[in-house]
DNA sequence: GCCAAAAATGACAACGCTGTCATTTATTGA
DNA sequence: TCAATAAATGACAGCGTTGTCATTTTTGGC
């Protein structure tokens, strides 16, 4: 039989209010009464029942995290980062893998708070920027902090987290063109997510700032995948000239391009440089190792929860809550796919 | 203000038990007062409050899924598999990454189930494979289900899903001599997952089965990771003579050996022959893409989690509960590197 | 040493549901 | 039609906390 705080009241001779008081570090506690009943809690090995409590402070603290998303090692990354500040901050967290593409996803969504008794919810691409899904939780009045791509201003009370993927990927398209690339493709994942068009643009925008025309051709629209690389390889392959050098929208792509110009038994990097985006770990993996852009998905994570928290907490506090929104911009990793002897 | 079963209960006209009895689907209702009270329900959009059903019906429904294992992908598809179950069920997930090489993982795990009051816990390798965790478990009255290799028979009532490595071991080797090799390594993973000893078996018996003596030396030890199969590569491909195949413990190694090779010039299919294990995503992107053995870790999970939830209602009613063990046997998949054209 | 104010503690009613058991209503067989 | 029985429903006490407000104890200034 589990102890209650009854028991450990009746233990330390306290009223149970006053171990309430402890558990809940109210600090209006003598320091030899609260050192009875701290002893009393460690004898019993007494843990406050979660759901007594939630019942009597009405509202569990639950975050619901939401992503469909392919790349596992991201979903991972970002996972351990939002239940790392969960823990700390006495939050639970409901993992909700879902569809983006299914049509009532939004109606979904609001169901699951409902039915979860979610505090609120944390998004990533592509429901993040997802702008049917934002406005039916709005109206649903429901708390979320968005992780997305861009540098842009939001009206939105609410959190977000940005990821700065117009810099990242002019540094990469820079980085190709500081190795004597002129001929630089493109290889674009789905438009439905937001970096897929930012990262576009930087890429345009470091070919503009280095006088290279941009050639439309050279600029391919795919998904986020390793069929999207090789189909992708194959087409630049047949081009004359061929370009010297891709940038791939992502490190898939990336590698599904490495695949296409190996069957082809075209050199990389010497005769086809690549690069992808997103440091996944198995770009270090192929051979040769690819050029990427790393985002600390992990801290980005960290950020995008604690500020939901926050958020909540002022809410309910009916606080002004502070502007923790944060930018952050992945950074180049160089490696051999990109550098010639 | 979110409506409660005691709105419902006046709207309906009938007591809150009754609404009870709706909810719980206890079948004791009259088909009209049942409709009467449902129409209620969704007119208020009534959902049950989980903290006051919990507290009154002692006990949460909540399942802990721990793990540490590096590969996302495995994570993931697991994770999925449990989720599905536990919504199915009317359970909770917590997800608890954790650090098996921790001294007191296992005293970590007991606090984990106490503080958040779980039902029970979903183990997989290694955390599923160490006696001091299990003990500490056992010790405890704390259940659980085990995901682990091997074919044994276990003296614990608890269920668990057994995932046959040897057999599958035994079928990659047997795919290698039927290629025509004799001479093959070995590329162990930690010998902490009970899958490394299982698979390392399983080759063993399949060269016996051949008539080709095994050789010590072609069998390394190391860790499930990309480094050891670089490393490995070149400590096989120092030998004279080399080996002509190689059996590596997972893909990770697989993709290193190929690295390896690679990296000196050794044409894989045709110099070297290399086979991984688990089917990773990544097995059919490397170039050749690796043969490899694949094991339907959604199924899994879901098997795990569904004999857990069995397991717990059987006892919860003091029956016995059916036995649900099953034992998945990885599948052979046979591609480019390790079939000579 | 006394009083007012502040600090510490306690009593008790919620919170929203389920379990138990009592009560009412419907069904059956004679 | 009327017990006897079964089915349906209800009343009410918990479940283990926290919130509110009352009460007691301590503190500090004179």
């Amino acid at each position: 039989m589990a102890a209650t705080i009854k028991s450990v009241a009746e233990m330390a001779g306290v009223s149970i209010k006053t171990v309430s008081r402890v558990i809940n570090k109210e600090g209006t506690v003598k320091p030899d009464t609260l050192q009875r009943v701290e002893e009393a809690i460690k004898a019993l090995k007494y843990t406050p029942n979660k759901a007594a409590r939630d019942l009597a402070s009405k509202g569990a603290s639950v975050l619901g995290y939401v992503y469909d998303n392919p790349n596992a090692y991201y979903i991972i990354d970002m996972q351990k980062g939002i239940l790392d500040v969960c823990r700390k901050n006495n939050f639970e967290l409901l993992i909700h893998p879902c569809d983006a593409s299914s049509k009532n996803i939004a109606k979904e969504l609001v169901d699951m708070v409902d039915t979860a008794q979610l505090a609120g919810l944390i998004l990533s691409p592509p429901l993040s920027e997802m702008p049917e899904v934002l406005s039916e939780l709005d109206q649903n009045q429901i708390s979320y902090v968005r992780i997305l791509s861009g540098d842009g201003l939001f009206p939105s009370p609410l959190p977000y987290v940005l990821v700065n993927d117009f810099k990242a990927a002019y540094d990469i398209t820079e980085h190709l063109i500081g190795q004597g690339h002129k001929n630089i493709a493109f290889i674009a994942g789905e438009e439905i997510h937001k970096s897929t068009i930012e990262r576009l643009n930087g890429y345009k925008a470091a070919l503009e700032k280095a006088g290279i025309a941009i050639d439309e051709s050279l600029i391919i629209k795919g998904t986020y995948s390793f069929e999207t690389g090789v189909k992708s390889s194959e087409t630049l392959l047949a081009m004359s000239p061929p370009p010297t050098a891709v940038f791939a929208c992502n490190d898939e792509i990336a590698a599904g391009t490495l695949f296409g110009a190996r069957m082809k038994g075209v050199d990389v990097p010497q005769e086809l440089a690549i690069a992808g985006f997103e440091n996944s770990p198995f770009s270090r993996q192929t051979f040769p190792p690819l050029t990427t852009a790393s985002q600390p998905t992990n801290e980005i994570a960290q950020h995008a929860a604690a500020s939901l928290i926050q958020y909540l907490r002022a809410k309910k506090a009916k606080a002004a809550h502070d502007n923790l929104n944060h930018t952050f911009i992945p950074e180049l990793v160089v490696r051999a796919s990109t550098e010639k002897q």
